[in-house]
DNA sequence: CGCGTATATGCGCATATCCGCATAATATGG
DNA sequence: CCATATTATGCGGATATGCGCATATACGCG
């Protein structure tokens, strides 16, 4: 297994696919969880659980685990060592169908609050249980009807 | 073989290569003809040509032969239209030891006038004619004592 | 604990990538 | 035309990548 010399490497390689520009292409607009991804793109669990796993090792997202769910969102680190490069990413979303494609998806989601689960958003661990959110939608494939 | 759907990622998955960042790194300070390329980046005559051919495929270089040598530069497409993603390979490239040092070996060759042939820059095709060139460098092997 | 949901991972397969070797293609000069 | 120098390319092998299937793991709930 080849080691790169420098990490540039692993995140262009990390951003050089379809499907993980698109992630991140949505991450950028909110942090989701996996299951949320797979509707809004349309891929697999399998496929998204391991474009996840590609793009948080290369450094450009974190995750947080909460109940069932794990969030993902755009590393903190990434975004402000990296303010560069997302810019001119975001730059190329703007030109792209397909992007611009999911980014409304997401946004429409967001609007009938058809996500899979609670906005990670609204409030911090700390703050709130977990247990009380009453929002919490089930069941991955009671949405995939949508689509 | 597959088509992406947008250029962005043949732009990314071209740069998403440890010799080819290097190339580009290179080129980013002057155009150079493929055996010089050879000589600075200690890579073989294939490896620079396939690479070289990726990165023009990709829209990120340029190519003009000029009597025997092809010489290589960054596309002014790619710097105009992309200058950000440059950019940001340029600080990028800042922090790296390895292209630090590439960039060190260029200059060398440059002011120890060991490249394998005259200067592009100093004329166009138009101006002057190939066959002025009596500064030309000859038999790319000549040099590799010198690395 | 046992069950259901969400996520991660081992495995095999198809394809892509990278490299070196050999050779072809292009251009210059005798 | 022939020899030489530079660059490009066909080929095969080693490795990497992306995907789906099946299964393992993590978590909350009753």
């Amino acid at each position: 297994m080849r080691i790169y010399a420098s990490t540039t490497i692993s995140r262009l390689k990390a951003l050089a696919d379809p499907t993980r520009l698109r992630i991140v292409n949505l991450l950028a607009v909110r942090p989701l969880c996996v299951c949320s991804i797979e509707q809004v793109l349309g891929v697999s669990q399998t496929a998204a659980s391991r474009h996840l796993a590609r793009l948080q090792a290369a450094g450009i997202l974190d995750s947080e685990r909460r109940a069932q769910w794990v969030y993902y969102s755009l590393d903190e680190g990434f975004v402000t060592d990296h303010a560069g490069l997302l810019d001119y990413l975001k730059g190329e979303a703007a030109d792209d169908v397909q992007l611009r494609e999911d980014g409304a998806r997401l946004e429409q989601h967001v609007e009938a609050d058809t996500l899979c689960a609670a906005d990670p958003e609204a409030s911090t661990p700390d703050t709130v249980s977990v247990l009380s959110l009453e929002t919490t939608r089930t069941k991955r494939n009671t949405q995939k009807e949508y689509v």
